[in-house]
RNA sequence: GGAUCCAUAGCUCAGUUGGCUAGAGCGUACGAUUCACAUUCGUAAGGUCGCAGGUUCGAGCCCUGCUGGAUCCACCA
């Protein structure tokens, strides 16, 4: 026997990946690029048959972490399936460069050697960071590979591959030639630390307790109060602003006061934005630091005075700030305005303040020219389309949270001031240069420093594109979609990604898609939430809470961590995470191990005893059924394993069926290599149908957790726990095949690798699980179905009254009695296997013992009368609860509005429930009365 | 301030157009054990579905209000 007594996970994985990527069959069987046979200058592929996803590309220099696990579940369970189900499958898989994040690392690494990147030019700094990524690379795509995701290696796209910049470079001329592009000298979010700016989106704001300060503005004749919580910044002041409804300064609108520890005059003026409530009503006007003021200092035509410089000290201040940090000159501001007399009193606040949310620095607003987007008509395009319905979200209420977005956006500031990105292909002219020559060109030769264009000197732009400017074209770069290539796998089915990005990257992807494309990207949205630690807190390093996904892999299987971390997960919810859940993933694929173990001995004991009564030329009546499916399954035996590999190609399916219905036309929903001839084998059936048809709508859904829940129960409650312990006795070999075979390929999505190596340690099937069609629902016969679902009411009951008798090993203790009653004649056997009585005996002469009354067979537990006695209260109880049952029913039924107004099959359905409780109440009484 | 979501067994969660006698896993309790699996098998206990109203023959589900929690956006001189 092939099959050991556990499965190891470990001993399977890494071998059954290495084959299933050799066997390349993970690429799509549509091809990717046109194809043109016929020569009519149009596209043959059949855009029917396609299913594509793309993978959020993970940082190509990190590790995964827990997120990037679920992500791949979800993704690679919604891949497999499609396969399965017959889809030329197309998951594409990508690497990041991950701008910021690897600019981090890098510039730390730098630091720790004693350098800083003003060392460097920007190519340089580049090709330092790609050797330094090119390193590290690898390490996440052997991760992805462990998670089991099915993607097409080939085509894997790096965010700074050629292709990439190419279009990036053709939309951004593109915008440029639409005057959709601008440059703009604006307030934007600045770390001093990394010396970059970052987009709104990007911005951490925190509540902290901060200081509000008084400071007296002095005029002739008196003094106006501002209070502000960045007093080193008043040298930048423009003016001082009240609102125009404001009758304590009316009369000061105009008049200009003094600004404190500098020789200056500022302006009163008067407007919205001073809100007579807050503080004194006055406040203080820096255009140049402060996003409100930049405003304010917009309508009334302000200078913007720069005083802090992008080192984050102070400059264009008088000569003892100069120089100063910011922190250090809010001190000596705070010390000279009180020696001063014009400090007027503090008060403690909380205020919300911004943050790198890489380093935590507090980030200065500062004044810089900057390459902007007019996002207003992307944003009304994505309106519409979305406004139409053109994409399904999952859940379905952030279409709604999107629209209600996309109509607030504001223009998108795609400059960044680090070198790890792609460049923006903009030069400017040297300024002494003719002077009618446009300021800006676009040019794609960014790795030059200076060109020459028509005799004209021009320097590039240094900075590179915010990281989400070329990320809105990942379905479009994965896909290589182009003018000329349009392509059965664009738009995507589905965009599976973290809900924390739904504005960030998806809106932006959906904005990019219809401007390059005309189309939206993918069809679908499915967003998943962030996974909790098992108490339902954020997983993070301070709170040393983080779960490594690699490390559960290790210990339980890819599988396990698969399973565990589908379950009890739904769309766009941020959800709890333990170990446990991963168990119990464990704990099922072991228990397929198991059944398939057992199946697999049944199928070689049988066939022996083909072999025998073969030979013997006869054979027993009981076994004819299964003998006659054994020579098939003999015969392929003897063929090599993954000999069909690539098969999905030539035929949809890499199994042959049991019988050779391989042949049998596709519409062919019914399978018949197998009969049934007894209750629990027709049972089994429309059980693994009804799971099949719960699998096939979940996955419809995208309910995984409930895909994944289906299964378990099918697998470990029915078919382990009832199918194959009956089939301990009647062991029918063609259905035992079929049966696992439908389940092994129904699970396969969710739990790949240890279905893959029981497929590859079974002896009759062929090829690759990864690459098998769909299962067949299965023929069974209804009514012997419902009467093994009876059979099963009769040994539950047998199991629990022997439970509750007092004392223990009651099971071995007591036989059963029968009256009457074909169920239980003609199942003898299987109710004493199942419930391990001694022996059921046919009732000779006057009932006796404990009836088993709940399941309304004529059976008895032939146990003393003193036992019974015992039993006596828990009879009592069990009629008094059935009565309470039925007083319900019969108030619902006394209920005149309920008979007219409910609808017919439930009032019928709560008569027979009535009928049902008062027979049940009778048998009850007759056995109390019986004792 | 605006938006969205959540509250169901000790814990983590299902419960899809209202029909429920509210389910699962884990945990707990009790019992089993050579015969595929102790990563096992069986049995059981455990819930006025956050609170208060309303609609309805009927509400965990729909409506209103409240309480508690989460996330996002905006703003905070």
């Amino acid at each position: 026997m092939k099959f050991a007594s556990s499965y190891e996970p470990g001993e399977y994985e890494s071998d059954i990946y290495g084959a299933w990527e050799v066997s390349d069959i993970f690429a799509p069987s549509t091809p990717t690029v046109p194809v043109d046979n016929n020569g009519d200058g149009k596209d043959d592929r059949d855009n029917k048959n396609t299913y594509s996803i793309v993978m959020p590309p993970p940082n190509a220099n990190g590790n995964l972490h827990i997120g990037h696990g679920l992500t791949i579940a979800l993704e690679d369970s919604l891949t497999r399936y499609y396969r399965l189900k017959g889809k030329s499958t197309w998951y594409i898989p990508g690497a990041d460069h991950a701008g910021f994040e690897t600019w981090v690392v890098y510039e730390r690494n730098l630091e720790k050697q004693g350098h800083t990147r003003f060392e460097y030019d920007r190519n340089e700094l580049y090709a330092r960071v790609w050797d330094f990524v090119a390193e590290q690379r690898g390490n996440m795509e052997l991760q992805l590979r462990a998670l089991g995701a099915s993607c097409s290696w080939n085509d894997l796209t790096f965010t700074l591959d050629e292709n990439v910049i190419d279009r990036v470079y053709t939309t951004f001329e593109k915008m440029w030639n639409d005057g959709m592009i601008y440059r703009g000298e604006k307030l934007v979010n600045f770390c001093p630390k990394h010396q970059t700016a970052f987009a709104d989106i990007e911005v951490e704001h925190k509540d902290e307790k901060g200081t509000l300060w008084d400071i007296a503005y002095t005029y002739d004749g008196g003094e106006i109060i501002v209070s502000t919580t960045r007093p080193e910044t008043l040298f930048g002041d423009a003016a001082v602003a009240v609102n125009p409804e404001d009758k304590r300064y009316k009369d000061l609108i105009g008049k200009t006061v003094h600004l404190p520890l500098a020789n200056k005059e500022i302006p009163i003026i008067a407007d919205e934005h001073a809100d007579p409530e807050y503080g004194t009503g006055a406040v203080k006007i820096t255009p140049a630091h402060d996003f409100d003021d930049f405003e304010v200092g917009e309508r009334h035509n302000l200078e913007r005075i720069k005083v802090i410089a992008e080192n984050g000290t102070m400059i264009n201040v008088p000569e003892k700030y100069y120089g100063l940090t910011t922190a250090e000159c809010r001190k000596q501001v705070l010390k000279d305005l009180k020696a001063a007399d014009l400090f007027r009193g503090e008060k403690q606040l909380v205020h919300s303040v911004a943050h790198c949310y890489k380093c935590g620095t507090v980030l200065e607003p500062m004044l810089k020219e900057q390459w902007f987007v007019d996002v207003e008509k992307l944003a009304s395009v994505a309106i519409k389309h979305l406004e139409k319905n053109e994409i399904k979200f999952h859940p379905a209420n952030k279409q709604k949270v999107l629209i209600n977005y996309l109509k607030n956006l504001k223009d998108w500031n795609i400059s960044r001031q680090i070198p790890w990105g792609i460049a923006i292909p903009m030069f400017r002219r040297v300024t002494d240069a003719a002077t009618d020559e446009p300021d800006w060109i676009f040019d794609r030769r960014t790795h030059l420093k200076e060109i020459e264009v028509a005799g004209v000197k021009y320097v590039r732009d240094e900075d590179t594109f915010d990281t989400w400017f070329s990320s809105s074209h990942w379905p479009i770069v994965c896909t290589n979609w182009t003018e000329d290539n349009f392509n059965p796998y664009y738009p995507l089915n589905v965009m599976e990604t973290g809900a924390d990005i739904l504005f960030a990257w998806v809106a932006r992807m959906i904005m990019m898609g219809l401007y390059v494309t005309g189309e939206v990207p993918f069809k679908e949205v499915y967003l998943h939430g962030l996974v909790l630690d098992a108490h339902g807190q954020k997983m993070s390093k301070s709170k040393g809470n983080v779960i490594n996904p690699m490390d559960l892999v290790a210990k339980y299987g890819s599988d396990a961590f698969r399973l565990g971390i589908l379950r009890g997960r739904s769309a766009g919810m941020n959800q709890a995470f333990s170990e446990q859940s991963v168990i119990s993933g464990r704990n099922l694929c072991n228990k397929l191990w198991n059944i398939s173990r057992l199946v697999q001995s049944i199928v070689d004991e049988s066939s022996m005893e083909f072999e025998n009564t073969f030979i013997e030329g006869g054979s027993e009546p009981g076994k004819a059924r299964s003998s006659a499916e054994t020579p098939v399954a003999d015969h392929r035996r003897s063929r090599a394993k993954n000999e069909l590999v690539r098969s999905s190609e030539t035929t949809p399916s890499g199994r042959l069926l049991s019988t050779g219905v391989s042949d049998a036309p596709q519409e062919e929903s019914i399978s018949n290599s197998y009969s049934t001839d007894n209750m629990g084998e027709d049972w089994i059936c429309r059980e693994i149908n009804d799971c099949l048809k719960q699998v096939e709508v979940s996955m419809k859904n995208y309910r995984f957790a409930e895909a994944v829940e289906v299964l378990y129960q099918t697998i470990w409650d029915k078919y382990a726990d009832w199918f194959l312990e009956s089939q301990k006795i009647f062991k029918n070999t063609g259905l035992l095949k079929q049966t696992l075979e439908t389940i092994l390929i129904a699970l396969h999505p969710f739990a790949p690798f240890v279905t893959e190596a029981i497929w590859q340690n079974l002896s009759w099937t062929d090829g690759f699980i990864a690459t098998a069609k769909w299962p067949n629902k299965l023929k069974f016969d209804p009514i012997s179905a419902a009467e093994f679902e009876s059979l099963i009411s009769v040994v539950s009951e047998v199991r629990g009254t022997l439970q509750a008798l007092p004392g223990t090993n009651n099971a071995k203790k007591y036989s059963l009695l029968y009256g009457n009653d074909s169920l239980v004649e003609d199942n003898l056997l299987l109710i004493r296997t199942l419930t391990k009585v001694p022996a059921i005996n046919s009732l000779d002469g006057q009932p006796r013992g404990l009836r088993l009354a709940l399941a309304n067979h004529e059976l008895y537990l032939d146990v003393p009368e003193k036992v019974v006695t015992e039993y006596k209260d828990a009879l009592t109880e069990k009629i008094l609860s059935v009565g309470r049952e039925l007083d319900a029913l019969n108030a619902r039924m006394a209920n005149p509005n309920y008979v007219e107004k409910a609808p017919e099959h439930l009032v019928k359905e709560t008569k027979d429930q009535i009928k049902e409780k008062e027979s049940l109440i009778s048998r009850l009484k007759s056995q109390l009365e019986l004792i």
